[in-house]
DNA sequence: TTTAAATAAGATAATATTATCCGAAATAAA
DNA sequence: TTTATTTCGGATAATATTATCTTATTTAAA
């Protein structure tokens, strides 16, 4: 469904999430061990979400990764999603026509709308905050 | 959603689908041609449908592709997407967990449920004979 | 000011997916 | 039986994704 990228980036953020409530920063090595990730390769995608504004990053010694509490409300896993994987997963034929629309529509055009409407509408109401709460519970894991 | 071999094998099965409802037998050169997909890729993608035993290939010369017509209201969408792209896309953890059930959801696990759940029933009730017969009266399309 | 710890960035490598090429095998018709 | 046409199967290539490595830059503390 999503790319490997997308599953660690969806991952590191909630754990970033949680940390930043106590006002914790947290560094690449950590976030790595803490969700089972290659490091080198969540560095990367920890970059990109820095680019999109979706975390900040301090540099130096005791430096890492956080996010500003007021924000994790706001922030949806729509947006994340996005930020790495873009769009596709919910616009786009299903089939990979050019074109497909109400005019013109791919054999399964309106089958796919239902679902990928539906899937939209999760990340896009499912916000980071939720997300993190149900990490600091132990509702949900990040790992295994 | 799908991988690009899957598309092209939906595609493929959809348009062998509506020339054995003529019993005509259908090239891999012509199939190509008609779903827009590159020849030599679509030929591997053929053969795995064979093997799976979806639709049925007649080697030498007049020979090409078929489908039993009375198989062709059996045959699921669900049975073509798990030929080629296997159960992942509706089975197994959205943000890649190794064990993610209810006893140990990942941070997503209902709400993507939903939406897989969705997906699955889709596939499973989606048969091949209303996609060809779309196709047929030209409410649907295959390329462009 | 030096040092240690941390992220940033670019280059490279490994793997998976997508795509092509070519010869072998099968088959109907001439 | 020969030929033309077609699928089959294996090898190879191109591209995208995933992953690693190395060096530069930043920054707090000693």
């Amino acid at each position: 469904m999503f790319s490997k990228a997308c599953e660690y980036g969806i991952k590191a953020t909630i754990y970033i999430a949680t940390n930043s409530y106590e006002k914790k920063r947290v560094s690449l090595k950590e976030i790595a061990k803490e969700i089972d990730s290659p490091v080198a390769f969540t560095a990367k995608i920890l970059q990109d979400l820095v680019r999109h504004q979706i975390i900040n990053s301090v540099q130096g010694a005791y430096g890492g990764f956080e996010i500003e509490k007021h924000k994790i409300p706001t922030i949806k896993l729509a947006q994340i999603v996005n930020a790495i994987d873009g769009d596709k997963i919910y616009s786009g034929c299903g089939l990979g026509l050019h074109t497909c629309d109400e005019e013109h529509p791919c054999p399964v055009h309106d089958k796919f709308k239902i679902v990928r409407t539906e899937l939209k509408d999760m990340l896009e109401n499912t916000n980071l905050e939720e997300l993190a709460l149900d990490i600091k519970s132990g509702t949900s894991f990040l790992k295994i």
